[in-house]
RNA sequence: GGCCCCGUCGUCUAGUGGUUAGGACACAGCCCUUUCAAGGCUGCGACGCGGGUUCGAGUCCCGUCGGGGUCACCA
């Protein structure tokens, strides 16, 4: 058997460190055993659909040196490699299943269901997922209606038995039937969700091992099941723990870096970020004094790395070991590679350097200044005070003026933050223009009840550093988007987080805002 | 809450019945040094808890506690 493994990102937002993880052990087994490793793009949800999206996978993915044998951008004898391309097979798959007894038709909407949903809750009735209701239906009404808006669902054994995957890490996994429930294989608008498109792709890419996160085990019995109803060998399952924040839950971009995009631009080496991701569960090649090799490449992983002895604690992404990674790498280059790779970073890309000339150059008189007026384009920011930057790391630090405004409580500054870091998330423009408006305008009212020049100081401070800098809107439009996230992330961290309590209490007051932003639109 | 996964220093990990429980990051001290880094040396620091099995348990079993994931027409 040919060892065949996939990612399966889906393109809903920037590259994500976890993609780059499954991409990096998925092509070290693949290469491995001789075989191939493919990229599949799951864009089978319209709409949380991000245009350039697929694009900076590649992008990303390529940057990290983790190139696939097939995927959408170069073809492969089981293209297309985008879901979305492919709806015409799912539709047909959905059809069998339908035919073969396997699935059935659903007319419930998702409205009825959430109403039957909330009924069981006020009487304390066990209803989660889907009542099994339009599995009554009579066949042959059901195909009469076939016109009408409709899902279909799969029919999931009902018996007192238990379903068991096979886990090459974990061994056997028992789900027991009575917690599994009839999913939509094929929603309304014809579209696949991801269990029926993935199953059926992973069968016809001739996938041998299913290598993904630790959050897909729940679903894992459904999708043995549906190997198991379209006769098809189940692929080995295989579930990788869940890289972690430091408190231990599922890495966030809330707590975290995430973007594949941010390492690269605040000028990490692939070869240390994949270094460290392999740390990982693994911990790389052992030494005869008994210890681990720490630093190696993906070649040294080619020859050492043992998918079954991997470690299954959740890791938790450490920035700090990540920088000592890397600074072990930078200190490896020669000058000549050092110095390459230096101008890469400050200038390897002219349009940038050209985008600032018209914030930078009316502040400048003579060139020398250039970096004392753009040092913050280039450079990372320490929100930490100049004087106390020293400090001992648990030691109370006073944080650079002007990111907490005065009279506010840091705790409430780090929520404005957050806040002002979903919006700007959410936000798909990224010019000057589009970023004023999304910022001033209504929907910015749920940012915080901060005046307008404390919130675009705190934004500018946490993206620059200073106080004084050309045009904030400006400045955002040219740093981008994955630059000013990472800043507002860094910010945070030196930030407290809010308790609990008080970050309830936060939202609550926002969401006053927002419906206080509401009726004032309406009544004018 | 139901179901499922996981549990060695603060963090990443080595360890598969007998070890002074090893290495790395971080942290502290010392050395080197005009400074700061880097580097070298030293130190701090862990088997969550309780029962078994065994001559012997971090390693096996049970329980418990703790952490995490998941419960959508999202992936």
């Amino acid at each position: 058997m040919t060892v065949r493994t996939r990612i399966a990102p889906s393109p809903t937002g920037d590259p994500h460190v976890g993609t780059g993880y499954m991409g990096l052990v998925n092509m070290v087994l693949a290469r491995q055993h001789g075989g191939q490793f493919l990229l599949r793009i799951d864009d089978t949800d319209r709409t949380r659909y991000r245009a350039g999206s697929e694009q900076a996978v590649f992008d990303a993915l390529r940057w990290l040196g983790l190139e696939w044998d097939e995927g959408p951008d170069k073809g492969g004898p089981c293209g297309p490699y985008r879901q979305s391309e492919r709806t015409a097979i799912y539709l047909e798959h959905a059809l069998m299943l339908v035919k073969s007894g396997h699935a059935y038709r659903c007319f419930c909407t998702s409205d009825e269901l959430a109403a039957r949903r909330a009924e069981a809750l006020a009487e304390k009735r066990d209803f989660r997922g889907y009542d099994g209701r339009c599995r009554a239906l009579d066949p042959e009404d059901a195909e009469r209606r076939a016109g009408e808006p409709h899902v279909i669902r799969f029919k999931c054994p009902t018996d007192e038995g238990k379903t068991v995957i096979q886990d090459l890490l974990r061994g056997p996994i028992e789900t027991p039937n009575a917690e599994l429930d009839d999913k939509v294989l094929l929603k309304s608008d014809g579209f696949p969700t991801y269990h029926l498109a993935s199953v059926v792709d992973d069968h016809l890419f001739r996938i041998s091992h299913i290598i993904r996160a630790e959050e897909w085990i729940p679903s894992g019995p459904l999708h043995q099941l549906l190997f198991e109803a379209y006769g098809w060998d189940v692929p080995v399952f295989c579930h990788m723990p869940l890289i972690r924040n430091a408190d231990k839950s599922k890495i966030s971009k809330r707590k975290n870096p995430t973007s594949l995009l941010y390492y690269r631009d605040a000028g990490y080496l692939p070869q240390a970020l994949l270094n460290f991701l392999g740390l990982l569960g693994w911990g790389g090649p052992k030494t005869a004094d008994g210890g681990n090799q720490e630093i190696f490449s993906v070649d040294d992983m080619l020859q050492h790395f043992k998918l079954e002895t991997l470690s299954l604690g959740g890791p938790v992404f450490d920035l700090a070991k990540l920088r000592h990674v890397n600074a072990h790498y930078l200190r490896e280059l020669q000058p000549q590679a050092f110095a390459q790779q230096v101008r890469d970073y400050l200038v390897g890309d002219p349009a940038y350097l050209e985008a600032l000339v018209p914030l930078v150059s009316p502040r400048m008189e003579t060139l020398g200044q250039f970096l004392h007026v753009a040092d913050f384009f280039f450079s990372d920011v320490d929100h930490v005070h100049p004087d106390d930057r020293k400090l001992k790391p648990g030691s109370v630090k006073r944080l650079v003026e002007g990111l907490v405004p005065a009279g506010v409580e840091p705790e409430d500054a780090w929520f404005t933050l957050s806040q002002l870091s979903g919006a700007l998330e959410r936000l798909d423009a990224w010019t000057a223009a589009e970023l004023e408006q999304a910022l001033r305008g209504p929907g910015a009212v749920a940012l915080s009840d901060w005046k307008p020049r404390d919130l675009f100081m705190a934004l500018r401070v946490a993206i620059s550093g200073r106080k004084e800098t050309p045009g904030l809107f400006e400045c955002l439009e040219v740093l981008g988007k994955s630059r000013v996230l990472g800043r507002l992330a860094d910010a945070m961290r030196v930030l407290p987080a809010p308790g609990k309590k008080r970050l309830k209490k936060l939202e609550k007051a926002r969401d006053a805002r927002i419906a206080g932003a509401a009726t004032e639109a309406s009544d004018a």
